[in-house]
DNA sequence: CTTGACCTTCCCATGGCTGGAAGCCTCATC
DNA sequence: GATGAGGCTTCCAGCCATGGGAAGGTCAAG
């Protein structure tokens, strides 16, 4: 099987296979006599791994080290369990940081008329030094002390 | 005011500024005569304005378009709210994708007794040749025809 | 033998930065 | 006036994961 059989199999781009070689995240493939990349059944099954893992979010070095447990035949599934629930934890972070962005904008949009006239309430929102707590216009009965929203 | 002061006033990096400089985002800066870049209230104006934008999750090139309804005072805020429910939209997508993740980590570390064994739900399904049906085992009682979850 | 599809290596680009090196400028202090 | 700290300048290189493309070798079918 060469490479592109292998990217067709797997999924994962000639491009890609290449440079996870490089990089080391794949040992070297085995090669013709003229220097085509060779891969075997246990080849294809670590690059399905390895687009599996990339589908669920992991990062590069992550996959690495899911990759040595997946080959350790002693690992601990609580290793695994860790780092699949330490990636839920950035997801999950990131989530919240996207949907503050959505709230603030389409509350943002609600307000804005949308029309031919330049007077524009995010364009406002933008220049404003400091976010504004757009919180009261979004509940209008809402009683807010303080914007929750932080300056990173 | 000098670079590092503007930064320290708008929460944009010098290099940052710098960059926007070089990329053409904003224009290039007045200079003293020993050729340090100087910052005018305006200019401070500008680069909160893009801390903004970015913070809200837009990307540089659509913050170029909004830097320029921005400064047009003939705009149409009708084009000010399209790209900001288009940057919506495409934030929903990505959380949408970010939850997809996170289900199928969250029903597969359930799955995970994570312990000192090596058996691990985690690993078995990444090494799978397609990702497993498991909003079958998330909810046992519904009756799943098919996998919604989709190879990209 | 030619053709076209594949493979190889190499470099370049993306976004949105961050870091560092080498050298100049400014300012306070001695 | 010298010195040292800390700014500023430019340039270069890297991050992650990937795509694009050039230049050249290889392979199979016609």
């Amino acid at each position: 099987m060469n490479i592109g059989e292998a990217a067709r199999a797997t999924g994962v781009s000639a491009k890609m296979i290449r440079y996870y070689e490089d990089t080391g995240l794949i040992p070297q493939a085995l090669r013709t006599g003229s220097g085509y990349r060779v891969y075997r059944d246990q080849d294809i099954h670590m690059l399905r791994f390895i687009r599996r893992a990339r589908d669920l979010g992991f990062g590069v070095s992550v996959i690495g080290e899911l990759l040595g447990l997946w080959r350790d035949r002693s690992r601990q599934s609580a290793d695994v369990k860790r780092l699949a629930l330490a990636h839920v934890t950035d997801l999950k972070q990131k989530i919240r940081e996207l949907e503050d962005m959505v709230a603030t904008l389409e509350t943002l949009a609600e307000c804005c008329r949308g029309n031919d006239r330049p007077d524009c309430p995010i364009l406002k929102e933008l220049e404003a030094p400091d976010p504004a707590r757009i919180e009261i216009v979004k509940r209008p009965g809402a009683i807010s002390t303080k914007a929750h929203r932080q300056h990173q």
